[in-house]
DNA sequence: GATTTATATATAATCTTTTATACATAAAGG
DNA sequence: CCTTTATGTATAAAAGATTATATATAAATC
């Protein structure tokens, strides 16, 4: 998957898994992370399937950059997978969740300060999605016409997180409320 | 983590794999799945861990089972867990977010299509949070007083499944009503 | 009568992802 | 002056998770 999040921005110009991992963790971050060790060998991958070509731009000062853009093959497998409906939903993972299905015999104030914790962490989040990332989409599409499309669609992910984070708090002030009521 | 899945189901009662497996997909799928193999080879190292003992019964007809229980080495390991907070939020990862913030160059109608096929899962989902799990969840604490606290948590993990699917459904809409404004 | 579903466990192969580490330099901040 | 941050690439080891396959039987459905 990570695959095609790489030849998805590397459709759009040809970058150094350096920057790949910068533009991941400002816009795609919301819904798709990698770490930097993950990006490099999924490009590695990449380059031996004929998906991308790379070369090295030597630079004064700083160690050589490896330059990745995508081959033709490359852009037919990212339109192919495109094209392809996803027929199922995702499978969600949530540590929190696991945790408060166990939690009947834990401490209630423990419990408390940990669901106010994500509260918090969730508030913030949130924050951050109105604010900083909202200035990285417009910046982007600023001046560019021929992103317009592009613009709108990044600005709906954003949206999707911080519609998640809202659902989150309320869901948190709700099992908060309710956990309160123990004893 | 699906190790504290597993020890945190054995610290009811005991239990086989199989067991196991259908437990985690009438309650904790919403939060935490796992294959069956994948639970066969974590029971296995938990043993060697000395987290679980297992034992085998024979069955006439049906194969033996190997029923698992939680040791006090693992119920003290599992405690631990649980009373460490979570300290950051969960990092998600969502395919057709993925799909959808590469798309500004497909055809429309096919991402619409798209789009209101993933609002049609999501509904079916809700519902299913809505009746079936429902009954397993009350279904369980009928007539255990002593499990009050728990099916109260369960539920809350049952909401959270509800919430998210009616933020997705609402996110959707949203953003099939703007796609529908396109050319 | 044949197929599917349910009961049950187990392993091999593969893929995905994380953690840790190594090397190398410049600029900025304290 | 020292430390941190930023620029940049790369690999090894381990952990986590999926896919595929094997074995075996009973009951239910078609």
């Amino acid at each position: 998957m990570l695959k095609y999040v790489l030849l998805g921005f590397l459709n759009y110009t040809p970058m150094t898994g350096y920057e790949l991992k910068q533009f991941m963790d400002e816009s795609t971050s919301n819904f798709w992370h990698a770490k930097q060790s993950q990006i490099y060998t999924t490009l590695k991958k990449l380059e031996a399937d004929g998906m991308v070509e790379s070369h090295i731009e030597a630079q004064e000062g700083r160690p050589d950059r490896r330059v990745y853009e995508i081959t033709e093959a490359g852009r037919n497998d990212l339109d192919l997978w495109l094209a392809q409906p996803e027929i199922s939903l995702e499978k969600r993972k949530e540590t929190l969740l696991v945790k408060l299905f166990f939690s009947a015999n834990t401490d209630k104030e423990r419990l408390l300060t940990q669901l106010r914790l994500q509260r918090d962490l969730h508030q913030r989040q949130k924050e951050q999605y109105e604010t900083a990332t909202k200035g990285v989409i417009s910046q982007i599409a600023e001046g560019m016409p021929q992103l317009q499309k592009d613009a709108e669609l990044w600005d709906a992910t954003r949206r999707f997180g911080i519609m998640f984070e809202e659902m989150c708090i309320r869901w948190l002030d709700e099992t908060i409320e309710e956990v309160e009521k123990w004893e």
